[in-house]
DNA sequence: CATCCGTTTTAGTCATACCGAAATCCTAGC
DNA sequence: GCTAGGATTTCGGTATGACTAAAACGGATG
């Protein structure tokens, strides 16, 4: 019934956050290749989280999570990324060390812990990566956003998030002095030139991470 | 072989904890006692934790850490103090608040996450219990304490430290205002005269929670 | 030397999270 | 419409961890 393992916080957040930028609704099978882990696992807790009333999922479609598997999923991701705000704003942590961490402390802090650290940090609305921190309620503010990879020469606009996936890729921004709120115009894929007039030359693995404001 | 569940960690902290102010080791139905399991599963317990190298046990017999055993266990006493002086000095909590939140985090936090909050605090050497916190090569500071209940009258001496079991032992000594480092006379049992002359009557649970300087 | 208490053994339970192989479903393309 | 092939589910397991009651055992004590 009020089932909440840390495993089943990691299915209900992966399956939250694939809708998050994404749009469409995940699979099964996406889902188990995003977890790392056998088509058969996911089955299996589907069928327990449908139980719980956490996603609702006709046999054979996709996975689709009722009001309170979302509440669940935002307060997973909520504390995921207040954490990781946490670590780089007090604790000392660069960006791309934060994940690891909040992976496993996400599971494991008190609502009232994780709400001091809301209040040490000033309520935050945006994590180190510029994810939006989902509101206690579950409300998320996302502006709509698209792929450098998509954006076309000549596009200009700012940066709004980093897929924090890829150490490697948040160390290269870091060292390229590139983050949330970076002014930009793409004038090569993938060379941009900042509000500064200095142009940086973008590794395609990093560009598939950045999300820049969507062009008008 | 590298067997560090939660459940071990609370098995080895318990058996830490039994010499730390008792002096004698601890026999398994005391150690089923204290973790409120039955005798079997300590038993089994034992098995895995002498396998791993973590204790020495003769059948029949208490049980003794080794000092692999030692060194996790007071790594575990570490996490629990320092995040018991990370949630009271920083995180607005008070002292009866604290043990639960510490009893989970001890088991999920890293090293590196320890290592800045202990940083942060001022590598502070004692919880707000007055439990000194062990160093990270598990020595520990210990000065000779004795329980207020075998205190005889007359004595005069210092609170070191207030067993944080009881939660409500802890509010009625806050309310009293004594604490560690607090300076007293035993007038009676259990009464104490402060040094500002106040006296304070101690409830019976509480005289059985504080321990003092040992008498010369 | 018998008794009895603490301890261990035995034989299980229960929960969680996996997996591969086989069966089944669904649909896109013919 | 039919069918092949990919996705999904079912089925039968494995593995781990933590726990238990009941029975057998051992050893110190009276
Ligand atoms: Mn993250
Ligand atoms: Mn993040
Ligand atoms: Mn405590
Ligand atoms: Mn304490």
């Amino acid at each position: 019934m009020t089932y909440t393992t840390g495993a089943a916080e990691d299915y209900l957040k992966t399956i939250y956050s694939h809708t998050e930028w994404q749009g469409d609704l995940i699979t099964p099978s996406a889902l188990a290749l995003r977890l790392g882990v056998a088509p058969s696992s996911v089955t299996e807790m589907v069928k327990k989280l449908a139980t719980s009333g956490l996603i609702t999922h006709v046999p054979y479609g996709p996975l689709a999570l009722t009001d309170a598997g979302r509440l669940r999923a935002t307060a997973v991701v909520r504390r995921h990324r207040l954490i990781e705000t946490w670590l780089v704003g007090e604790m000392g942590y660069d960006w791309d060390q934060v994940h690891d961490e909040a992976e496993v402390l996400e599971h494991s802090i008190s609502d009232r812990l994780l709400e001091a650290i809301n209040a040490r940090l000033g309520f935050p609305t945006h994590d180190p990566h510029g994810d939006p921190i989902p509101a206690a309620d579950g409300t998320v503010l996302r502006p709509p956003a698209s792929l450098l990879t998509d954006a076309t020469v000549g596009q200009s606009g700012t940066v709004l998030r980093i897929s924090d996936r890829d150490p490697a890729v948040l160390r290269e921004l870091a060292a390229d002095l590139i983050g949330p709120g970076t002014e930009f115009t793409l004038t090569a894929p993938f060379t941009i030139a900042l509000a500064d007039g200095q142009s940086r030359l973008i590794s395609v693995a990093a560009a598939a991470s950045i999300w820049v404001t969507a062009p008008d």
